[in-house]
Formats: C-alpha cells, sequence, structure tokens
DNA sequence: AGCACGCCGACT
DNA sequence: GTCGGCGTGCTC
C-alpha cells in the first residue's frame, strides 16, 4: 500500500519545481496511481491546485508537516509510468522545469477542465399516436424516422422548414425525445481512397530489415522520391495488424495537405491528425480519442510526439534533418531526441527518414547508433534530375544584370512551351529586401528590432520580418534628405513581378507566409497547382519539403548562396539540405527533370555536392569541419540568451553572468566558454539580445549548476532580464 | 509565483 | 497604541 505520494505542484514558478509530499487518506488508497491528476491543498493559504503524481512511496519519513491529498481529477491516469520516466530525463537534459515537461503531454483543455461539445438531437422516442397522425406531425416524424438523431432543433427548423412549436408539442408528447450527443471538433473530411501500391524489392528490403533487425533504431537516406512514404505506411499497416500504435512525424508545413491526404486516403479516418493550427477542442479531442484508444495512427508536427498512445509500436519522422523538430520554447525539446528516448524506454521502432539526413543523424547511424538502410533509387523508376549550377558573376560580366539568367529564362520558355511546371525557389518573401539611400548608406531599419525592413509592394509598405511593424516608404532619405532611395535584393514578390513581365502568358501563383496567412490558404494554393491552374510556382522554402507533383520539369533556384553567408555552423548544412530538397521537387514524374542552380559561388562545396546529388561526399567533408572546430557531433553547445528591453542593465547582468560562469568553469579545461557579446541579430521587438555560446563536454551536473549561478546573480535585485537556456540549439542567431 | 509574517514609520 | 508600507522567505 502506497500511503504517500510525491507530486508536482501546477506552478510555473521554478522555486516551486520540485516533488513535493503528501500523505494520501484512506479512502484513497485504493485508487491513487502514478500519472494521476489530483487536487491538492498548497502554500501557507492552503488554496487547493492541481498536481501530478509523479512517485509513490510506502514508508518515508515524517519530519515536517505533511497534507492530504484532497481529490483524483480525472478516470484515467494523464500521464503513463513510461511518459514520466521521460519527464524525469527531459527536465535534466533540457534544463527545464518538470511542469514545463509535464504540459507538453497534456491538452490545455484538460486542466482548464474541458468538456466535450455536446449537441441535443432529436430522436423517435415512441409510435407516432393516432392523435398526431396528420400533417405537420406526420411529416416531421417520418423525416426523423429516417434521419433518427441525425439533426439538431434548429437544423430541422432552419434547414428543412419544419415549425419548431410542432416539433416541441411532438417532444412534450413523448413522441419524439431530444438527447445530447458528443460532438467530435476534430476534422472528420473525408479523403479519396490512396490505394496500397505494391512495393517495389528495394522497399521490400527495406520493409523486411526493419521487421527483423534486432536495433530498433533505423535511419533510411532515401533520395527525394524514392518512396519513403509508402514504406512508412506499410509499417503503420503492419503495426495495426499487431493491433500496436504509430506516431508519423512531419514537418508543420507538410502537414496541411499531402501527407494527411495521403494517410487519411490509406487509412480511413481512424487517424488522428495533430498540427498547432488546432483550437484547444479540436486538440482535446483528438487527445482523448487517442486516450480512449479510438486511434491507433496519429499523424502530427512534433508535439504530436507526447501522444498518449498506450500500445506504441512505431515512431515515424519524415524529413528528420527539419529544423522544425526543435522547439523554441522552453523545453527546448528536439522530438527526434526524444523518439530516441521513447524508443529506449517503449522499445518501440524508430524510424527516421530523409534525403539529407541531419549531419548529426548520419553520424549516429555510421556509429552503429541506428541502422542504416541507404536507397539511391527513384521508387518508380524516375530519374534524378540534371542539374546545372550556373555562375551568376560571370551572367554580370557579359551584361546579363537581371537575376535570372539566359539559361534559365531558356529553360522556362521551353517548358512553358511544353505544357509542363515550373518551379522557382527563392528563400526570401517580399519584394526587396533592404531599402538603403545611395547618397549617405542610411538603410532604413525596424525601430523595434534590428533589422532592415523588407518592401511589399503588394501592400506598398516597409514591413519587418521579426515584429510584423510596418511603415510608408519614403521616396526621401530621412537622414541626408536625398532623393537616391533605392531598393536592394529582390524576395518572391519581385521574382513574380518579373516573371510576368518577361513571360505575358505564363499563369503564376506564388507561396510563402503572405500568401498562405490563413489555415486553407497553403492547401488551395497546394490543390490549384497541382490541378494545373498555373504553370510557375515561386516559393520560399515552404515549397521545399515534400510536394509531389509529376508535371514539374524545371526548378530554378535563383539565389543558392542565401543560407551561405549566416554566421551558424550549420549554414552549409542548411544549404546543402535546401538545395537538395528544393530539386527534388523536379522531374518525380514520367518526364524528365532539370535544376538549374544560380548562385555567385559556385565553387562552394555544399552548392557543388547538392548539384552533384553528393551527400556523403558532402557529409565527409562537412564532418571533417565539424571535428577540427569542434562543433557538434563532436561536443555539446549550450546556448545562454539573454535578453531585455533595457540595453544597459543587460550589458551588466551579461557580464555578471559571463564572469561567474567563468569563474565556475574554471576547473572544465574541456570547456570552452564565448561571449557574452551581443547576438547576431541584435534587438527583436524592443528587447536587446546578448548571448554566451558553451562548447565541450556539458554534463547533466554542470549545465544545472550553470543554471543555478544565474539564478542567484538574477534574484539578487529586481531587473528584467530573461535568460533562456538551449542545449544543442539549431540557430546561434 | 503568491502569500503571510515581520519590522518600521505615520496616524485617529 | 494601531494601521499598513513592502522586504523576506517558504511552500509537502
Amino acid at each position: 500500500m502506497y500511503k504517500y505520494a510525491g507530486i508536482i505542484i501546477n506552478n510555473e514558478a521554478s522555486q516551486v519545481d520540485k516533488i513535493f509530499t503528501y500523505k494520501i487518506s484512506d479512502i484513497m488508497l485504493s485508487d491513487i496511481a502514478l500519472g494521476q491528476r489530483v487536487k491538492v491543498p498548497f502554500g501557507l493559504g492552503n488554496k487547493f491546485i492541481d498536481g501530478y503524481v509523479l512517485e509513490l512511496y510506502e514508508h518515508i519519513e515524517e519530519n515536517y508537516k505533511m497534507k492530504y491529498i484532497k481529490e483524483i481529477c480525472d478516470k484515467f491516469t494523464v500521464l503513463t509510468n513510461e511518459d514520466i520516466t521521460l519527464i524525469k530525463k527531459m527536465k535534466e537534459k533540457y534544463i527545464c522545469t518538470y511542469l514545463e515537461c509535464i504540459k507538453l503531454f497534456l491538452p490545455k483543455g484538460i486542466t482548464k477542465g474541458m468538456k466535450q461539445k455536446t449537441s441535443s438531437f432529436v430522436f423517435i422516442n415512441n409510435k407516432l399516436s393516432l392523435k398526431y397522425s396528420k400533417n405537420p406531425y406526420k411529416a416531421i416524424y417520418e423525416f426523423i424516422e429516417a434521419n433518427n438523431g441525425t439533426y439538431t432543433k434548429s437544423e430541422l427548423s432552419k434547414k428543412f422548414d419544419f415549425s419548431l412549436s410542432s416539433i416541441n408539442t411532438l417532444i412534450k408528447n413523448d413522441v419524439l425525445k431530444a438527447e445530447d450527443k458528443i460532438l467530435n471538433r476534430f476534422n472528420s473530411k473525408v479523403y479519396e481512397a490512396y490505394e496500397e501500391k505494391v512495393l517495389n524489392t528495394i522497399q521490400e528490403a527495406a520493409i523486411s530489415r526493419i521487421t527483423t533487425s534486432k536495433k530498433n533504431k533505423f535511419l533510411i537516406h532515401g533520395i527525394t522520391g524514392s518512396g519513403k512514404t509508402e514504406i512508412y505506411m506499410k509499417l503503420v499497416s503492419l503495426m495495426i495488424k499487431e493491433n500496436k500504435e504509430s506516431i508519423i512525424l512531419v514537418p508543420e508545413i507538410a502537414l496541411t495537405p499531402q501527407m494527411v491526404e495521403r494517410f487519411k486516403g490509406r487509412f480511413g479516418k481512424d487517424i488522428a491528425v495533430f498540427h498547432s493550427k488546432l483550437s484547444d477542442g479540436e486538440r482535446y479531442d483528438e487527445w482523448l480519442r487517442i486516450k480512449n484508444k479510438k486511434v491507433k495512427v496519429a499523424v502530427g508536427a512534433r508535439s504530436a510526439i507526447f501522444l498518449p498512445f498506450s500500445n506504441l509500436g512505431l515512431i515515424v519522422i519524415d524529413e528528420e534533418h527539419e529544423s522544425s523538430y526543435k522547439s523554441e520554447v522552453s523545453p527546448k525539446y528536439d522530438a527526434v531526441e526524444i523518439g530516441i528516448m521513447k524508443s529506449n524506454i517503449l522499445g518501440c521502432k524508430l524510424i527516421l527518414g530523409s534525403a539529407t539526413p541531419d549531419i548529426k543523424s548520419f553520424y549516429k547511424a555510421k556509429h552503429n547508433e541506428f541502422d542504416l538502410i541507404t536507397i539511391n533509387e527513384r521508387a518508380d523508376g524516375a530519374k534524378l534530375p540534371e542539374m546545372t549550377v550556373v555562375d551568376m558573376r560571370q551572367e554580370l560580366l557579359s551584361g546579363n544584370k537581371s537575376m535570372f539568367s539566359r539559361s534559365l529564362l531558356f529553360n522556362i520558355e521551353e517548358a512553358l512551351n511544353k505544357k509542363e511546371q515550373i518551379i522557382l525557389f527563392l528563400n526570401r518573401r517580399g519584394h526587396s529586401t533592404f531599402v538603403s539611400c545611395r547618397e549617405c548608406g542610411y538603410v532604413f531599419k525596424c525601430d523595434n528590432c534590428d533589422i532592415s525592413l523588407t518592401y511589399h509592394h503588394n501592400s506598398k509598405k516597409l514591413v519587418c520580418h521579426y515584429c510584423g511593424k510596418t511603415m510608408k516608404p519614403l521616396s526621401v532619405c530621412p537622414k541626408c534628405n536625398s532623393k537616391y532611395v533605392k531598393y536592394f535584393g529582390a524576395g518572391t514578390e519581385k521574382i513574380e513581378q518579373e516573371i510576368k513581365l518577361k513571360f505575358k502568358g505564363a499563369r503564376t501563383i506564388r507561396m510563402d507566409a503572405d500568401t498562405t496567412k490563413r489555415k486553407e490558404d497553403y492547401e488551395k494554393i497546394y490543390e490549384s497547382f497541382k490541378n494545373g491552374n498555373a504553370d510557375i510556382l515561386i516559393g520560399t522554402q515552404m515549397i521545399a519539403k515534400g510536394l509531389d507533383f509529376k508535371n514539374v520539369t524545371l526548378v530554378g533556384v535563383i539565389a543558392a548562396d542565401l543560407t551561405l553567408n549566416l554566421p551558424d555552423y550549420r549554414a552549409s548544412e542548411r544549404t546543402f539540405q535546401l538545395i537538395s530538397q528544393v530539386a527534388g521537387r523536379a522531374g518525380r514524374g514520367s518526364k524528365e527533370g532539370k535544376v538549374i542552380i544560380q548562385t555567385y559561388s559556385p565553387e562552394n562545396l555544399a552548392i557543388r555536392a547538392a548539384a552533384a546529388n553528393d551527400y556523403l561526399g558532402f557529409y565527409d567533408n562537412e564532418i571533417s569541419m565539424r571535428k577540427i572546430m569542434e562543433y557538434p557531433p563532436f561536443t555539446k553547445l549550450l546556448l545562454i540568451n539573454m535578453g531585455s528591453k533595457k540595453e544597459d542593465e543587460l550589458i551588466k547582468y551579461s557580464e555578471k553572468i559571463g564572469l561567474k560562469l567563468k569563474m565556475d568553469l574554471n576547473n572544465f579545461d574541456k570547456i570552452k566558454m564565448l561571449g557574452p557579446c551581443p547576438s547576431v541579430i541584435s534587438k527583436i521587438k524592443e528587447v536587446y539580445r546578448w548571448h554566451i555560446l558553451l562548447k565541450g563536454e556539458i554534463t547533466i551536473e554542470l549545465a544545472e549548476n550553470i543554471k543555478k549561478s544565474i539564478h542567484e546573480i538574477l534574484k539578487s535585485d529586481y531587473n528584467e532580464i530573461r535568460v533562456s537556456l538551449d542545449i544543442n540549439p539549431v540557430s546561434l542567431l
């Protein structure tokens, strides 16, 4: 019998982020379980708050006054024992609080006491008596008989023109009855069936390797179009046969149409879909559906890794290199790491898939942590596109000042003539990316952020891409009054504008953050291009992912070196991945594809390797660079971000923290400290930003001590410095 | 984070 | 002699 429970209190403060022990009263002894949500008295006022049972003890020394648990909240445990194991590990790994971890596992609706949505529907209750055998009663009765329980009173009167008072009369006299029925808030849209395909021998081999291997973690390195999705689906159906559940993670952006279309088409409506745009109610319903074992498959973005399956057999993480798997708020977890932890705890299979695996993942596969499965052929025998690198410096020398090379223009023309589709990729939205004065060099910058403003032609405004602030473009320089204000750096808007000028008949469609503001926009653009309502799709990185259009034969990368020059150790990895992924959109059908990569640095290795489809070559080079430079996977990084609206306070405290850490780290010669210094983007939304980067063998204890040191400095007096710790950050900006 | 306790100054 | 200012420290 457990008489004591270790409980985490639902209070965000870091000072109460510890396990509190409560006594279990006799009436609760048989009901109490790990992972339950309970109400407990807390603090001097004994206010009742939610708590989560993370531990149970039979005996404990009662050397302080102990309170009793007041009540158990739900009929089920909200966390499984394995969840609790994971929570404890995550708290250490991501240097965050228990509560922050717990919250990832629960939909908001649970703590808010949300109810399932119900509505009152009209049913038949008794045979129609003689008294009501005439119209309008007869007609109403017959209609309800045919549609028993499908309509509400108001629907019957509004949609079908039955008199509300007559319906009420029938209900009053027990002929009909109105009863509450639970409504599901999740999307029940029915998709066209997506037939099971016959797998080719390579796909079959991958399946049998995965099902028979002693290892339970796999990395599928399969080129774009190699049919990875079919492998995932086959594995899911194998799991269903064994009565086991599957989670499929996809990058947020790929979620809206394609994956859902395929999975719902294959497995019917009995799969749950989970993404960031769901409302709290939809989220809660999907969560309950899984908890109640109504669903065996979930497709979702990174947070879906925490869905409450009880017999999980498979986790698939598609496009595992995607940075969207890393959370940007505390706990700054990485879904791939959580996948690894879960597969260790549960023993379920973990499949990572990508055409351009994360350097870290490929390193792990090479060192036997994952079983590596390589697929070098496209599934339906389609050929990889032919890739050409165009040196834009040469274009300039030959007098071509436009942003399109002659070769790209020629190929667009040709594709248009053949009625084939084209994708143009530029990782920058807006019209002109910066506006500056040619006289004095003044650059229009955001007042709130350390970012130059982008000119948007549609709205005729200068927009800050970090805080959204807009201002009217000025024709005169505010600093020197000169009239020579010029617009530089093209974005997707300008590309579209120029293309329309150059190819008069061509129908273009643009996909970027500006054209996909609403829920349905992405799907609309996707459908429209798929159905051939446009010839040219122009977009930012959101078109690089997973899209499969059979009629696209030409992909143009307008400026390949954009991501290359970012001050980030992963810049070349990103560039390689982006180019490879966009290139993979070409030639997926029966027609051969062509890719034209425009760049000012054609000698760059990432670009050359991407053009040559040479992942291994790129990997070998990159991994040796990482080793020399002491970057992951050879070291760990801990990024300490500090922010404040008061710049002088921020500098003062950053330096204090820096000094303290330097002292703390004196005995650790294997850790290097960079900074404190201003972040690359030194101000966002009026908040100034400084950071410290630690590089080396950062242990759990060390990270915990660093957190303590920082807290100590910040609590000394009231200040407005915000600090966040990020282990293995995806970006150092 | 909240909340009570506590140790000082202003006040009917 | 008491009311209330907020600094301090604890919360099973």
